[in-house]
DNA sequence: CGACTAAACTACCGCACGGAAATATGGTTG
DNA sequence: CAACCATATTTCCGTGCGGTAGTTTAGTCG
C-alpha cells in the first residue's frame, strides 16, 4: 500500500485537505450528504446557509473529491464520494472524549 | 464508546481540531516529534522556520493537546502527545493515492 | 421565443491567521 | 547582581477566505 513518506510536499497536501475540512459548514453539508443524495437548493435549506455559499463549498469538496456531482434536468444531485470523512471525525470524537476525560480528571485533583 | 451525535457543535469542535492540523507547518513540527522528543530551537533549526512562529504553533498544538510539554532548566522539551495525529494522516495519504489512481484513470480515456 | 428556476460565478467586505521583528520573561552561570 | 540564553509574548503587516448580494448561465415549460 502507498505509505508515501511525509515530505514537505506530501504535508502540504495534506494540509490542504485537512483545511478543506477544518470548517463548520463544509462539515454540516458533509453530514446531510451522509444520510442520502442531496441538490443544492436542499442542502441549503437543510443547513440554513446561502444559496452562493453552500455552492462554493461544494465546488471546493468536488474538487478535492470528497463529494460527487450527478446533473439531471435543471438539478444536480450531490453525493459522498469518500467514506473516510467519517473515519476522520471518528477519530476525531474520540480525542474528544479523551479531552473531556482529562479535563474532569484535572478538575478532580 | 463515546460515539457523539454529530450535532453543529460537536462539528464546530472537530473543525476546530482539523484547522490545527491543516497547516503545513504544523504538520511539519509534528513529523519532527514522531521521531523524538525536542526543545524548540531544535525545532526551529530543524524546520527552518522562525522562532516565534515555531513557538506560536506549539502553543497551539499544545492548547488542544496534540503535543506535550516537559520543562528541564533552560530548555523545554516537546513531545507527541496523541499518535492519532498520523492515523489521520494516514487516511489522507490513501486518499492522495486514490486521488492519483483516478487522474491517472481520467488521462487515459 | 419568453418566463421561470436551479446552480454557478463575480465582486466586495471584514476578519482571522501566518510570518517576522522586537521585546519580555524566566531560568542559569559566573 | 549582571550577563546570557531559551522560550514566550506582543505588535504589525499582508493575505487568504468565508459570507453576502447581484449577476450570469443553463435547462425546463408554456
Amino acid at each position: 500500500m502507498g505509505k508515501l513518506s511525509l515530505t514537505p510536499e506530501v504535508l502540504a497536501l495534506i494540509a490542504e485537505r485537512f483545511k478543506a475540512l477544518a470548517e463548520p459548514a463544509r462539515l454540516q453539508i458533509l453530514t446531510c450528504l451522509r444520510r442520502r443524495e442531496m441538490t443544492v437548493t436542499e442542502l441549503v435549506e437543510e443547513t440554513g446557509l446561502g444559496q452562493a455559499n453552500v455552492s462554493k463549498h461544494l465546488q471546493l469538496l468536488y474538487g478535492l473529491g470528497f463529494v460527487a456531482r450527478r446533473k439531471e434536468g435543471l438539478y444536480v444531485y450531490y453525493s459522498l464520494a469518500d467514506k473516510s470523512v467519517f473515519q476522520l471525525c471518528d477519530i476525531m470524537c474520540d480525542r474528544l472524549d479523551t479531552e473531556a476525560r482529562n479535563r474532569r480528571k484535572l478538575l478532580a485533583s
